[in-house]
DNA sequence: GTCTATACTGAGATAGAC
DNA sequence: GTCTATCTCAGTATAGAC
């Protein structure tokens, strides 16, 4: 019930629209907590309810559909990486790809989820139908290519690299599995692993030659 | 269950059970097929058996399960792989080893499935306890191991990254989405595609500064 | 709006005739 | 060994009481 005041003016939420949205927040949490765990197939409405601890009922008075939900974390997801690109110090284009990609692998190691679903083909389809998503992802990539054009012009990118490869590329190292995997074996810590992902990603595994490739050819 | 497809017996086959070989092929063929169009989870018993053109009953008799024929097919990638790295020219290890991936890579491109199921928790762990699988796993990685130690002392591996690091970053780049989101947006041909993802493995994004990072700063 | 209970679907696996 | 038919169970989504 709302409060004494009966204005419906903006003004103060009441208490239980207050609850509503703490609530909601609990669940886009746990979602993506599950999401990161479980992949998007395998996490179910049951296990997000129990996680929150309310009813799978009530989860559907707030998003429609599992994908609904999903979506709806991508967005929050989107929206938070495009805050953490505004945030990151630039002195350079490439500084700032670098440190949007450092923030992303970061937030992967705390617990976070890879920005593109490569995982599921229907999760995909699903989210490319949502016109808020969608939304989102245009503004992030519009922001990220147009780094990638400044650094180029700044002569820091391979020049016989497409631009759209780079693009894609980026996306791709940041859900780059090889985090996993090296977190799984435990043999390297968290901040060298991140370290060298950074270092592959600009500079690659191998050592290029100065001048431009002799290619030993016995 | 199936006898085995490398017998060293001679003894001729009689049809039935050459037919029952060839059906298995075909099941583990249709499975490759489907696992990298929809990925294990979307993957159904019932979508292999009706692009096999069998009853689903039917598959049962020649896997125990969905987890153990997904294993069958994962073992027979690997020992293919394993040829194809005998088979890739080698006039020195990093040449190797830019041979697998490109070889890895157009495997892809012809349809074929990644080489590891970074997408699904539970096919991890169901392939982690299938004993043939593991064996494969091991002896690519140990071959693959082997060249990266060789390549590191010909001095053609970045010397500020480890070895475990190149490994699974090597194996990362066999499973990378770019080669789908690329093929997707289908504005670069495939044959580009390939050389620019073999090229940033190696060589990264950026531009390596030959002297030690001048930085132009103003 | 939240709960409990349930309808409905798809998927893995099995049974039994031939 | 292959087929058809069926069991079982998990998961999405909805209904109805409070």
């Amino acid at each position: 019930m709302s409060s004494a005041t009966g204005q419906s003016v903006p003004a103060r939420k009441s208490f239980r629209e207050t609850q509503f949205e703490v609530r909601e927040e609990a669940i886009l949490d746990a979602t993506h907590r599950l999401l990161a765990l479980h992949g998007y197939e395998l996490m179910s409405m049951d296990h997000i309810a129990a996680d929150v601890g309310i009813a799978k009922g009530s989860l559907y008075k707030h998003f429609d559909s599992k994908d609904a939900l999903v979506g709806a974390v991508m967005v929050r997801l989107l929206k938070r990486t495009r805050d953490a690109l505004a945030a990151v110090g630039g002195d350079s284009a490439i500084g700032r790809l670098e440190g949007l990609l450092r923030w992303t692998l970061n937030e992967r190691l705390g617990g976070g989820i890879p920005h593109l679903p490569s995982t599921s083909q229907s999760l995909r389809e699903s989210l490319m139908a949502n016109r808020h998503y969608v939304d989102e992802l245009l503004r992030l990539s519009d922001e990220v290519g147009e780094l990638i054009r400044a650094a180029r012009q700044a002569g820091d990118l391979a020049t016989h690299l497409d631009d759209e490869f780079i693009l894609y590329t980026f996306y791709a190292r940041a859900c780059d599995p090889t985090l996993d995997f090296l977190r799984l074996g435990a043999t390297i810590p968290d901040e060298r692993i991140v370290d060298q992902m950074v270092a592959a990603c600009f500079s690659g595994i191998g050592v290029r030659p100065s001048p431009p490739a002799p290619e030993r050819h016995a």
